[in-house]
DNA sequence: AGGCATAAGTTGGGGACTACAACATTTCCA
DNA sequence: TGGAAATGTTGTAGTCCCCAACTTATGCCT
């Protein structure tokens, strides 16, 4: 019998985000051969169970016509959905319209994963439930710069004071990680976080240990990608590009055909490292005019004279600034614009999403940057795109980071929740 | 994973194909409508078909285990296979190991498609067969600059004379035809084709009406890099950049997570339009310093003095050049390496193939490349990436646009095959 | 207030597909 | 020459979905 989900972690990587993605390397098939009309049954399972995560709650009449099955069919599979306790069903609302009421299938907001995210001075867990609700969060503080044995402990405590204060009909499905640095996404090692300054971190099977619970782990902007393009400002697109302004650089990651760009380990959309100036000053990277070295939280506070408390700009910039800063977001809107340009000529994306300074930026000057875009790349593909700020704050990343640990329940709701 | 090739994710360019045969609308939905029984039983055979197509005959006891499915239901799905006349069944080879013999399937090779290239001064035609196999080609010179009514006018001419010569069983799927610029996904329109100087045009359906045929239009890069995918360097590898010189520019194209970068429209893959050098000269596309403003074969022949005949170091350079030659590969080779780092930093994928001349370039300077790459890339992601020449000559583009053709007809075998 | 139209859930029959097991066939090797 | 190994073939059972007919619930109109 092949126990789905906690014990396969290929399955689960494989499986990130909504689509499945077969591999045409077979040869570890054979054990398992599958069987297909059970298969065919999983998929709808799946199909409901995200629908209803993703989109809210429907009606069952919604679901009949999204997913173009028959009535019949779609009762029977709710029904399951809610014999697991995934979805829950209540009487419709009143009257929307003629017709025999629908009855209102809403996803189980206490199916939680925890989301953890440790960052460099402190480590932030919360429990989130199915369909995006963030039940509760804590911020444990690092001594120091944080250390892995630090996370670890932080983790673990995080999550002792959040199941305390949870509801008793909770239950957990696993943890999921958003990390600032390079994730191998084969086995959920921290391959480099230059910030945390950690290398080789063999970190999903650490906390999975440690907490005992099914974990993975993702790069924080993929995350977060992750997170918008499901609940956020890239609800209902394909193909989008996202990129994260931080204190400490730029982080970036697309989707791709409504699948997230992961690439052969993981570690594709290191977009804060492409060239957008030869003459730009040195990157860590080794590089020269990174993205990230020219449109660049830091180097706006060295404008403005002000120290680095952490959270500054990441929502506005004030428009009564001084001369020098003005200068300097007007310098910035136009690197960036040109930035968005090169990835638009590779990615012809449909939204283009900007989070944390990037989006304080956009809102200083967006007609600045949308004019660096136009001008720099094709009419075609400039003239469709979107640019739009990031609609998820703070729980941003806890949503993201449970999105993960949801994957493997959301792909195969049978295999996993009865499994638990 | 019970699931192997067969539940591979829903390519969208064969889905516009499924459209008007009057299926289900669930086509649009693809992403999150219900599956059902019958779609089952054509991933399967699609499966089966794509197997051998792909990878050459395969006895039905390979085909068993790459698809992990039943004897009985592989016996079934090739049986139906066989009478739809799409692969052939043979007795075993001689002699291969213990146990009864298994027979050997094969693509037939007279089920065919079309393969159009319209280029500045010509227009090729080709016709392939499944599997790949190219059963005859003719070029038909343009007068001047080809025009559209040219094209259309050489592409009857073309297909005209491969009819009169071909096999009396030849089965023809469609056309595919690859296209030097960008291409609207959507309904094949040619939106700028800069070297044709076309501009709107309705090729797609042009064609079609034309030829009374199924056609499928492509970008070129695109279309090489499928065909370098299935057929050639890239075989088996499901994350892929691949980069085309041709004496007009440098076309790119990229695989992600085994299948192709598409984007919003279709547009996605302009690599040869990413930023390389900010002080670089001026390209046509409006910026300064892109990729194929700076790796230019026009460059090299400036710098020999030779006039440009079309066809010269699409394969070598001569290791024998001037001295100004050598410097000027050198310093393309640089860049070139710059570039890549850069692409690798964004695709993290496991190849990088190159084409045409730069196929030619990396053959002369395979080590300054590979420097230049490790220098600017994250060592993680450079480390693994392996830098190929693009495998197939001259039938490329052939090979490739006949993909574009048979992709309805390997996504659904039965649908496609019985309606003709 | 009571029918009528609309919309939707429910139930049972039928079709399609795959798995499985038992049996038949072919080849290699001792 | 016979046994082992590998494979094809056939019939049964199980799963899943669709469809049609029936039932239930609501709004609207007379």
């Amino acid at each position: 019998m092949p126990d789905v989900g906690y014990c396969q972690r290929e399955d689960v990587s494989t499986a990130q985000h909504l689509s499945l993605k077969g591999e045409l390397s077979t040869v570890t098939a054979s054990r398992t051969a599958g069987s297909r009309n059970e298969h065919t049954h999983r998929r709808n399972l799946s199909a409901m169970l995200t629908m209803v995560h993703q989109r809210g709650s429907m009606t069952r009449a919604e679901l009949t016509r999204a997913t173009g099955l028959n009535r019949s069919t779609v009762g029977a599979l709710v029904g399951e959905l809610v014999a697991l306790d995934l979805v829950a069903e209540t009487d419709a609302p009143a009257s929307r319209s003629v017709g025999r009421p629908s009855p209102l299938v809403t996803a189980n907001p206490h199916v939680v994963a925890f989301a953890i995210n440790p960052d460099i001075d402190a480590v932030v867990v919360g429990v989130v439930g199915l369909g995006g609700v963030v039940h509760g969060r804590v911020r444990i503080a690092a001594q120091g710069d944080l250390s892995v044995t630090q996370a670890l402990d932080a983790t673990e405590a995080g999550i002792g004071q959040l199941h305390a204060s949870m509801a008793r009909e909770c239950l957990v499905m696993g943890v999921g990680v958003a990390v600032p640095g390079l994730v191998r996404s084969t086995d959920g090692t921290v391959t480099r976080a230059p910030h945390l300054e950690w290398t080789d971190v063999a970190l999903r099977d650490l906390i999975a240990t440690r907490t005992g619970l099914p974990t993975q782990v993702g790069n924080d902007a993929g995350v977060a990608m992750i997170a918008e393009s499901v609940f956020g400002a890239g609800r209902g697109v394909t193909d989008l590009v996202y990129l994260n302004g931080s204190a400490s650089g730029i982080g970036g990651a697309a989707l791709v055909g409504g699948a997230s760009l992961r690439g052969a380990d993981g570690y594709a959309g290191e977009l804060g490292h492409t060239l957008v100036n030869s003459d730009g000053i040195a990157c860590h990277c080794g590089r020269r005019g990174c993205l990230e070295t020219e449109v660049n939280l830091q180097r706006i506070l060295a404008v403005t004279g002000e120290p680095d408390h952490g959270g500054q700009y990441l929502e506005h910039f004030p428009a009564n600034g001084s001369t020098a800063l003005h200068a300097e977001l007007d310098r910035q809107a136009d690197v960036l614009g040109h930035g968005i340009a090169n990835l638009i000529s590779v990615f012809n994306p449909e939204a283009v999403v900007l989070g944390g300074f990037l989006s304080a930026l956009y809102e200083a000057r967006p007609e600045r940057i949308a004019q660096a875009v136009a001008a720099d790349a094709f009419a075609p593909l400039a003239d469709h795109v979107r640019i739009e700020r990031a609609q998820l704050g703070e729980n941003l990343l806890m949503v993201g980071a449970a999105e993960l640990a949801f994957a493997a329940l959301l792909q195969d709701p049978v295999g996993v929740a009865s499994g638990t």
